[in-house]
RNA sequence: GGGCGUAUGAUGUAGUUUGGAUAUCAUAUCGGCCUUCUAAGCCGAUUACCGGGGUUCAAAUCCCCGUACGCCCGCCA
């Protein structure tokens, strides 16, 4: 609760100078309480007890008694415990507060490759990314979000290959006995021209030198800027891209800008990238001519040689990712990329390439795969769940709730709270665990809606709105009352918004503040069941008041996440 | 073989950056609460820091040694 340590911090400082403790490093032994009825933020003192060669428990107690103001002080076991004052608290929440950010900062995020519908494991990416996106847009930031769109190279090159070569009859009979579309997503062109991209990789298990060498002067011509080949490649995998993009929208995830690969081949920016790199003092060449830098002499361990420019003269995947660096530098003060954990170490190269030439790294988030019961998702082996699919038995899921529960509700009215349910569901679910821990999907963990879930948080909200429906105006300001204890925990969890928003997008951490909001809909939930806003027909207008606050909480914190914030469900 | 990451109740998770009190929350299980603003809710009960050393007044947190799992170690993307 940092309003509360604005006000105890100067006070301490004196109180602690009048004990004789010396420095400042008790500012970071005081932090939040453990338990809450500690209090909000305690003082271990047993750091000082070592220096005055004093016992904890009286330095605390002295320092109680030489403190005072809107906080509340007691003193346990060597701890000096502080509570802010109800009232003050309360004034302090209920104005509107400022958000801190001040930051242009570009998030690219998701830039999956083109070629195939988004499945649970690659979304990850895009709805953490896009969390982190929403949280720096509320916390004041200027978010540029950015997709880079693969559009050169092998993946890409097979796609465009197989549809200038090969016809649907041969497509479908090349994956016979595969799983077909799923009629749900005929006429969707990520799940329908993917087909032909497996198709192709099929076909080039048998390593035909004609079709590989077809494929590889595809890759080779627009590795090298062939506008034609890259016009070619766009028209392939724009469509697929499309259809992709159609599955973040439905997530409500969408993009500011899409800036391609090829286009730092084409303005001849990776050309000039690679004369500065040879020039380095890391440089080295092998025996074929493809150049690398020599990380290890800058303390990288493992495999040293990065390899920036192959034999043959053309660019590397890297080579192009520091260029696009280097680019999107000139646009913000920050930058953060969204990586799966398998780009560790290419992303450290790339770093490390970046701190070479004197450039700033980027912030890089990473996250570890998603698995399913079976093991590892693998489109080719057929064990994967689609994004598209999860979504809609989502909603199917949600719908059904709905009806059973709101059997007055017509039928409109039900897709509509359920399209709202399903989404914010699965969003949360993901976003809610830590980015490191990679997890098991497992369908009825994706489809709950009750306990740590979205629909908790939204429940909560609705039963605001409800109140505020009934009232049906809004509070009068400055409503003052009686604080009772549920009401109290609720203005102590409100005052931390901010301070969770700020650890969240410090420290690129979008479940932190995730599960804040589960917090923040608990202690709304008691405020609920204990104070009463309409009692008899008459307005309590201090309830009232504090509730339409925590309504305006959980609606922006709600959108910070991605979760639709329904007035009614 | 080397590098990086992860390990917390029956299950899933927070907390580890910056050491601090009785370790968070949920699911599951058991029991209670709808004549009062939406019971997708509320209240109560039950169960945990991978193993072994070390540092410290104090270790889930820091250091060392193991174990298990994941990812990476392409002139692929």
């Amino acid at each position: 609760m940092e309003i509360l340590r604005a006000i105890i911090e100067p006070s301490l400082e004196t109180a602690l100078e009048k004990v004789g403790v010396k420095g400042d490093f008790w500012k970071k032994a005081l932090g939040p309480s453990r338990e809450r009825d500690q209090g909000d933020l305690s003082l271990p003192c047993f750091p000082f007890a070592k220096q005055l060669g004093r016992n904890p428990a009286d330095i605390a107690t002295e320092l109680s008694t030489l403190l005072s103001g809107d906080y509340d002080i007691s003193t346990a076991g060597g701890y000096l415990n502080f509570s802010a004052k109800p009232d003050w608290l309360c004034s302090k929440v209920m104005p509107a507060s400022e958000m801190p950010g001040t930051k242009n900062v570009l998030i690219e995020h998701t830039s999956a490759n083109p070629n195939g519908p988004f499945h649970v494991g690659r979304a990850r990416n895009a709805i953490l990314g896009d969390t982190l996106v929403r949280l720096n847009r509320m916390y004041g930031n200027e978010v540029r979000a950015e997709y880079y769109v693969d559009d050169m190279g092998k993946q890409v090159g097979v796609l465009a290959w197989a549809i200038a070569n090969l016809s649907k009859d041969q497509v479908d009979s090349l994956l016979e006995g595969k799983d077909g579309v799923n009629p749900r997503w005929n006429g969707k062109p990520d799940h329908e021209m993917v087909r032909w991209y497996q198709a192709a990789q099929l076909m080039r298990e048998d390593k035909d030198p004609v079709i590989e060498e077809a494929i590889g002067k595809l890759v080779h011509a627009s590795e090298h800027g062939d506008d034609s080949v890259l016009k070619q490649f766009e028209d392939a995998y724009q469509p697929v891209l499309d259809g992709m993009l159609e599955t973040l929208s439905r997530l409500g995830i969408d993009f500011d800008t899409f800036t391609k690969e090829s286009k730092f081949v084409v303005e001849g920016t990776v050309s000039k990238l690679m004369e500065r790199l040879a020039g380095l003092e890391i440089h080295g060449m092998a025996d074929n001519g493809a150049h690398f830098l020599d990380l290890g002499q800058r303390g990288l361990k493992g495999k040293t040689e990065f390899f920036y420019r192959r034999g043959d003269g053309s660019s590397l995947y890297a080579t192009r990712d520091i260029a696009y660096h280097m680019w999107k530098w000139q646009q913000c003060d920050e930058l953060i990329n969204v990586l799966g954990e398998d780009h560790k170490l290419q992303a450290k190269q790339v770093s490390m390439t970046l701190q070479e030439l004197g450039e700033k790294v980027p912030e890089v988030m990473f996250y570890a795969f998603i698995k399913l019961p079976e093991g590892k998702m693998s489109t080719r082996r057929g064990n994967v769940v689609f994004m598209d699919d999860l979504l809609e038995e989502a909603q199917a899921q949600a719908a059904s709730v709905v009806k059973e529960l709101r059997p007055e509700l017509g039928m409109d009215e039900v897709t509509k709270i359920a399209e709202a349910v399903g989404v914010s569901a699965v969003r949360y679910n993901i976003t809610k665990v830590s980015p490191d821990k990679g997890f098991t999907f497992r369908w009825e963990e994706a489809l709950s809606f009750e306990g740590e879930s979205a629909p908790f948080i939204m429940y909560s909200h609705t039963r605001a709105c409800s109140i505020a429906k009934r009232v049906g105006r809004g509070p009068i300001a400055d409503s003052k009352g009686e604080i009772p204890p549920a009401m109290h925990d609720l203005l102590r969890t409100m005052a931390c918004f901010v301070d969770k928003l700020s650890h969240s997008v410090k420290e690129n951490k979008p479940h932190t503040f995730a599960l804040y909001l589960l917090e923040l809909a608990t202690s709304y939930n008691s405020f609920y069941r204990d104070c009463h806003v309409v009692k008899d027909g008459v307005v309590d207008e201090f309830n009232f008041a504090v509730s339409e606050k925590a309504r305006e909480m959980l609606c922006s914190g709600m959108i910070g996440v991605g979760i639709i914030p329904l007035e009614s469900m």
